[in-house]
DNA sequence: TTACTTGCAAAAACTTTGCAGGCGC
DNA sequence: GCGCCTGCAAAGTTTTTGCAAGTAA
């Protein structure tokens, strides 16, 4: 990610290591607050607003996603590249990316119906994680 | 939708009567500010807070559905009831909803890759609807 | 009448912007 | 050294809360 970074031109500071790094630890989806906070472990003088800023480049870069849960969408998690998707436990936030959506037939069905070209698309898949299925 | 609204045990109330007007006029997914504006031609005195208010009612009763789209998630559509998903015009927005996503092959998928129990998606498609079509 | 609703005002939460100083290269 | 980055402070936006008055049933 610090990789791909550089290579698109951006200079490699603390401040965005410190905001890679708290977004590949958590292993859930992290919202600008809680990337701040633990940021900030690794670089104290971390402030929010760089937060903001590292997102909107990592976002354009493909390399973070913003998730859509119940209760707002205001949570990042890392993408490794690329069209991808994320599975996220309900009960302890975890989001795992997964490829491979072969959701081509819903296309083709939708534009025949409705009549729109289908050029992109957003799925996003909710449930229990291993470890929580365990514990129920 | 009205009808679903005191069948659940709501009040039949001015305000709210605007509200979903709003929402049912609005072919295209419409932000709380967008409602407000709409619902005061109907009723003059519509606050700010009852179009919120309602909202999260009709959303519970899945009535209406957040959108997620690139510049926020803070429009909400229209949703005829239980399970369906939108898809959206990247140019006017039109919001079209549909149902039938056949999409049980990737659920197995990732339930086996990933080890989680999936039992609820999020699915929205964008692209151009025939109208905008035509205009390129 | 009685409880549910409403809208205002204010508070809170979240995000963006401006700018002087700091740091990567 | 130059120009990109940063963080603070402040401004803007959006959403939530408290509460007295209003309205549906």
């Amino acid at each position: 990610m610090l990789r791909a970074l550089s290579e698109a031109g951006f200079s490699d500071t603390r401040a965005r290591r410190a905001v890679v790094h708290a977004l590949c630890d958590a292993q859930t989806g992290a919202t600008p607050a809680d990337l701040l906070a633990r940021g900030r472990s690794v670089h104290a003088g971390l402030g929010q607003v760089t937060v903001y800023r590292t997102l909107e480049i990592l976002e354009q870069l493909g390399l973070v996603r913003k998730l859509h849960q119940d209760d707002g969408c205001s949570s990042y998690a890392a993408s490794s590249t690329g069209h991808a998707h994320h599975v996220i436990c309900r009960t302890c936030h975890a989001a795992v990316e997964f490829e491979g959506c072969s959701i081509d037939n819903v296309l083709r069905q939708v534009s025949a119906r409705t009549g729109y070209s289908v050029d992109s698309h957003f799925l996003e898949l909710f449930g229990l994680c291993p470890s929580c299925r365990r514990k129920k």
